[in-house]
DNA sequence: GTGAAAGCGCTAACAT
DNA sequence: ATGTTAGCGCTTTCAC
């Protein structure tokens, strides 16, 4: 069905330059002939036409392609990422390429080869250490947008939330319903993020005058299995669970209060908890519960909108640091039926 | 830094067809003089050699990239399922290219029209309707795979899991459970999963002497609105809350519970739940919970190598029906501490 | 053992 | 107003 610009231009004995003017619809521009573009145009009708992108990304060396590599998709902030990412790269004109490394940093430099082989042109990623970062910043061809990571580098593109602020934020609000201690359970605290939400943290704590080594529980990964072992480990050395609690990330929550289901049969919703990054099943729960959103909206704009500076050849670094949303969900919202 | 086989060549005074040779493998194969490959190997040690895989495409009429096409990846099964797909087309050589629409159906055709521009190589699809699936199988040049959707069209080749039996499961095990009646809120009931959904449970039921129409709430989307819709209505009618009630799938739930949450404060740990697909956070409630469980990881193997089978001309429709898995969380799963 | 050359479909510069 | 052509980097066929 589709044909090509040269099918087309020797099926009506015309020049492919002829028929690839009015097919970028520069016909007016060049004066072609208006009997010459209804040829054309009644062609195309019957038989269609679709441009070969591929040729088109090796001539002009560009695929409209961007890569975005993440750790995975199943956690919804990457998910919802993703999916605001590649809106606006579309609307830009650009595929997105998504790929996950699910913890593997090798695996992550690999995607990164991949996809400098396959000629995008340019790249968002979550970069899982500094090494990985310079393994980007080395071996890509391309600008290389960071996301999510903060490792104190000068001189790179980087967009992220306001951790300490919105951990700030978090702590004060808590800090209004719940009685201290407030534990803090933080996956791996050499990730720059959960660094910065803990640094947000004990700012707060602080200035309260309620400062305690051991209301900081630390973990090494931040995932589900870590919030299950911090939770087991505080429940061991305490004998019970926290009256009140920040997970790190929303895995660390998901297997922090799985082990209170499987100990106590339920969760109990006298725990005040609060939470990074928001889901909609965190209503689910019967608690007081504060969630801070990371406005996934707002990355994508200004990640991709630097993309294009970048490409047009503007020079870097471009960062934008993004306010994060807090969302209270108090136990009793009504008492109407 | 990376250099392509021309400039290797030249800059070695060799011809392409040798440098080709050496670096595909087959040197020993065309019996390449030892000191050949060396020069060649040290040559590539300092300077890389990156293949461009543009223009391998342009000359080979393949792209190696699949496309995937789903409605969101802020669902929680889809964005598994992404995951899935994607790690078993990279190992079988394949990028994955993964778009969303959003529930658009004029979009997703573009979408498909877009990737097959791009030359894909195939096309995974969910599609939204049997409008879209004949857009998709009429457009594509290249093989499709359609995914979860069964417009009973005969003739394609498609993936999806065993809903009905699955469904079966579920309110046989809610059964034992629960005490009638028990509720189901269907989303919308033409969309082929949830009409097979839908045909377990009232088989079950019936097989109980347990029908009765009103016990099936229907809504028009399987949106958390239509969640919060249907259940609204629920109470409206009757007064209070169902006292079991399964759900068509994730977003109704939450749209279910969020209207409980914002009219008792509280989600009542009486209720039976039943739900389709899996979720960690389900375990935030203090029900009793079934969910029934998609095995994305099968439905990955089988599309992938599906696709391959139809790439490498084998004459299709192929079709996978895999198996659904019912987890089970019990409101009291242990009372030691 | 190694080389030369055509051609994939497009774009852009240069002719008429 | 319309036509010709080189060349993007690769693969493949044929030739020494």
């Amino acid at each position: 069905m589709a044909k090509t610009v040269e099918q087309i231009a020797t099926a009506l004995g015309l020049s492919v330059t002829t028929v690839r003017l009015v097919l970028s619809g520069k016909a007016a521009q060049y004066r072609i002939s208006a009997k010459t573009q209804q040829r054309i145009a009644s062609y195309v009708d019957e038989f269609g036409y679709s441009i070969n992108h591929t040729a088109r990304s090796l001539k002009l060396n560009k695929t409209d392609t961007l890569g975005l590599i993440i750790p995975r998709l199943s956690n919804i902030f990457f998910a919802t990422l993703a999916e605001k990412l590649e809106i606006r790269c579309r609307e830009a004109g650009y595929q997105l390429m998504i790929s996950c490394y699910y913890n593997d940093s090798p695996y992550e430099n690999q995607l990164v080869d991949a996809l400098i082989h396959r000629n995008v042109d340019g790249l968002f990623v979550v970069p899982a250490s500094l090494g990985n970062q310079q393994h980007h910043l080395k071996t890509s061809t391309r600008p290389v947008i960071l996301l999510d990571r903060d490792f104190a580098t000068p001189e790179v593109s980087l967009v992220l939330s306001d951790n300490v602020h919105g951990s700030e934020r978090l702590t004060e609000a808590m800090l209004q319903q719940a009685v201290p201690p407030i534990f803090f359970l933080a996956g791996d605290i050499n990730q720059p993020t959960i660094h910065q939400r803990l640094i947000g943290h004990k700012r707060v704590m602080e200035r309260h005058g309620l400062v305690h080594p051991e209301w900081v529980v630390t973990g090494t990964y931040n995932s589900r299995e870590d919030g299950d072992l911090m939770m087991r480990r505080f429940i061991e050395e305490r004998g019970s669970f926290p009256g009140a609690f920040i997970a790190s990330s929303l895995p660390v929550l998901e297997g922090a209060l799985s082990v209170l289901r499987e100990k106590w049969g339920v969760i109990s919703p006298e725990i005040n908890i609060g939470t990074f990054d928001e889901h909609p099943m965190l209503g689910f729960l019967s608690n007081n519960i504060w969630s801070v959103r990371q406005n996934e909206d707002a990355w994508a704009e200004h990640a991709v909108d630097a993309m294009q500076r970048l490409i047009n050849g503007e020079k870097g670094p471009i960062r934008h640091v993004i306010p994060m949303t807090l969302i209270e969900r108090r136990r009793k919202a009504s008492v109407s039926g």
